[in-house]
RNA sequence: GGCCCAAUGGUCAAGAGGUUAAGACACCACCCUUUCACGGUGGAAUCCCGGGUUCGAUUCCCGGUUGGGUCACCA
């Protein structure tokens, strides 16, 4: 057989070689240890948890190596790609503020190793392609999808391995003439790997995380062309990561059984393999067990469901890199302030086993990370939220900016913050009664106090209220007036003998509470009021006292 | 079915050949407190099974079990 022949058949418009690609994408010029990563996703208009997930390791691998993170767009099956799928992932980077430093924008590409979408470079891969024909390394391969189907069919029956590999890989020696005589005819073709491998021989590969691999040889003549002469993903990997001289690919640990034919794809090219780093997979309870999180099955998969929500995007971060590190949460306790990137991220600390997903443990993260934030701070978060998916609220917090900063800033700051916002979508609940618009009182009040009592008590403490008073002097003359109706103003003493009161300043409280928030749970109920003014607290008195 | 990866409380996990086997979430109780939230104290709860190596194994080795992944002209 006369390779070089065969090439030129298959690849008649094709003259470059891969000498001519290393000198069009060079080493890249960086320091020692610094690290190339990239973030490699299909545009199936769908960026979920896991994506984040690598792209958070891709990201601070890169830059605290001093090395570069780049996007490439794995556009390669064009039954998949959604309209407007790029957008979604550059709005990804941006929404959670990860940087790439070049790859694919949307105007067109940023950097010297492009094009970043793998469509366009199809002249690279054939260029590999046509090099490894002429070295006898692959053959055009004209087996249809029904005889492939046979073909596993008969594997099953035999119980042998599936796939393309040794006497199933039939057109491995066709003869020129035959192949020629095809060609003529019009036949579709792929190209394949001529494989030499043999699974009973065993290969070493490392892994960031895992450590070194022990893994049988690949033995199956894979597809590297498809009949369109786009690439699989296999060999756009290789081929790719080669020239944009990634040297750290981090993937989901679904590619391990195909990571020897990777290292045999880089070995035939006469390439240098990259290191890796498979990341496991989050993971769901399911019934009894668990399973990979789905797409289909698990809203919480896709990160719309976060923003939809309103978890802030830095509690979404927080929550993966304690997954990715376990020792990041000791180090958020220590350092509260600092920002995400200060942390030392290390592989080597990563889990090999997969996690279940625990949103609980999210729950508690978004508490915290909204629990640091100033009035200013989440003002600058829940406006946007609140104008994206609830116009109405998002006009009250406009209204006047002073008075919602002042209610944003109640319990906030402090070694003890509140928390009482898990997400930005149960704020317009929890501030409810801060608006005349959303207030829906409830005023079932305390068994001890009967309504009019009540009302009398509101009565009274409309006239005694003075805005001016500090929260002492306030709180002092809530005592007093629990004392005239009788209640006790001494909680310990009331505690040791309930039985000597009707009841205490704590059920004079609740009306008092029930009147100004319309509730019997609310943040410190003088605070409530410095910030509603008098006006507003008069109102309100005034509306219960008619109510009830 | 073949191949690959994994296994410490309910969840995330630290950990070392000899430990009272960290910590966090969730849960329970109590304390603080005018409510709630925060905070504090305490509690319950874990080394998958069987062999081997060893004075000693949850830790190392081998089997098994269980879970997960993968076997496409998808990535």
């Amino acid at each position: 057989m006369n390779y070089t022949e065969l090439a030129d058949l298959l690849f008649p418009g094709v003259s470059g070689t891969p000498e001519d690609l290393e000198r069009r994408y060079p080493p890249r010029a960086l320091p020692e240890g610094a690290r190339v990563t990239r973030m490699a996703p299909s545009p199936t208009g769908f960026m979920h948890l896991g994506n984040l997930f690598g792209a958070m390791v891709d990201e601070r691998l890169a830059h605290q190596s001093g090395g570069v993170f780049f996007l490439r767009i794995e556009d390669t099956d064009q039954k998949r790609e959604v309209a407007g799928g790029v957008e979604t992932i550059l709005k990804v980077f941006d929404d959670y503020a990860l940087p790439f430093d070049e790859g694919a924008t949307l105007t067109g590409d940023a950097g010297d190793y492009g094009p970043y979408r793998q469509r366009q470079r199809a002249g690279v891969y054939h260029i590999c392609a046509r090099w490894l024909v002429q070295q006898g390394r692959a053959y055009p391969c004209f087996l249809t999808e029904a005889e492939l189907a046979d073909m596993r069919e008969t594997q099953a029956e035999q119980k042998l391995n599936f796939g393309c590999y040794g006497s199933f890989a039939i057109y491995r020696d066709s003869t020129l003439d035959e192949i020629r005589r095809r060609l003529a005819d019009g036949q579709p073709y792929v190209i394949r790997y001529r494989s030499e491998g043999s699974i009973l021989n065993r290969i070493k590969v490392a892994d960031l995380v895992r450590g070194t691999l022990d893994l049988p040889e690949n033995n199956q003549d894979v597809v590297l062309l498809k009949a369109d002469g786009i690439p699989t993903y296999h060999f756009a990997h290789v081929v790719d990561d080669h020239f944009m001289r990634t040297n750290v690919v981090v993937r989901g640990e679904e590619w391990l059984p195909t990571l020897p034919m990777h290292v045999q794809l880089f070995a035939a090219m006469g390439w240098k393999v990259p290191k890796y780093l498979h990341t496991a997979h989050l993971m769901k309870q399911d019934g009894g067990g668990k399973r990979k999180l789905s797409k289909r099955k698990d809203p919480e998969l896709a990160l719309d469901f976060y923003g939809e929500k309103g978890y802030p995007v830095a509690a979404v971060k927080e929550y993966l890199m304690s997954l990715l590190n376990s020792n990041y949460e000791d180090w958020r306790a220590a350092n509260s302030t600092l920002p995400l990137e200060d942390f030392a991220f290390s592989p080597k600390k990563m889990s090999v086993s997969g996690a279940l997903f625990d949103m609980d443990k999210l729950d508690d993260v978004s508490r915290g990370v909204i629990a640091r934030l100033d009035a200013a701070g989440v003002q600058a978060q829940l406006l946007p939220w609140a104008e994206k998916h609830d116009a109405d609220f998002a006009a009250l917090l406009k209204r006047d900016a002073t008075f919602t900063l002042g209610m944003l800033a109640i319990g906030r700051g402090g070694k003890k913050p509140r928390k009482d916002i898990t997400v930005w979508g149960e704020a317009k609940a929890y501030f409810s009664f801060f608006f005349d618009e959303t207030f829906a009182p409830d005023y079932t009040l305390p068994q001890c106090v009967p309504a009019d009592k009540a009302r009398e008590m509101l009565v009274v403490f409309r006239d005694l209220y003075n805005p001016t008073d500090d929260s002492t002097v306030w709180f002092n003359k809530v005592k007093e007036m629990a004392k005239t109706f009788g209640y006790a103003d001494d909680m310990k003493a009331y505690k040791q003998n309930p039985e000597n009161w009707p009841g205490s300043v704590a059920d004079v409280s609740c009306v008092l509470r029930l009147a100004i928030a319309g509730r019997l749970q609310s943040p410190d109920l003088y605070e409530v009021m410095r910030v509603m003014g008098p006006e507003m607290v008069r109102a309100r008195l005034q509306r219960m006292i008619d109510s009830i």
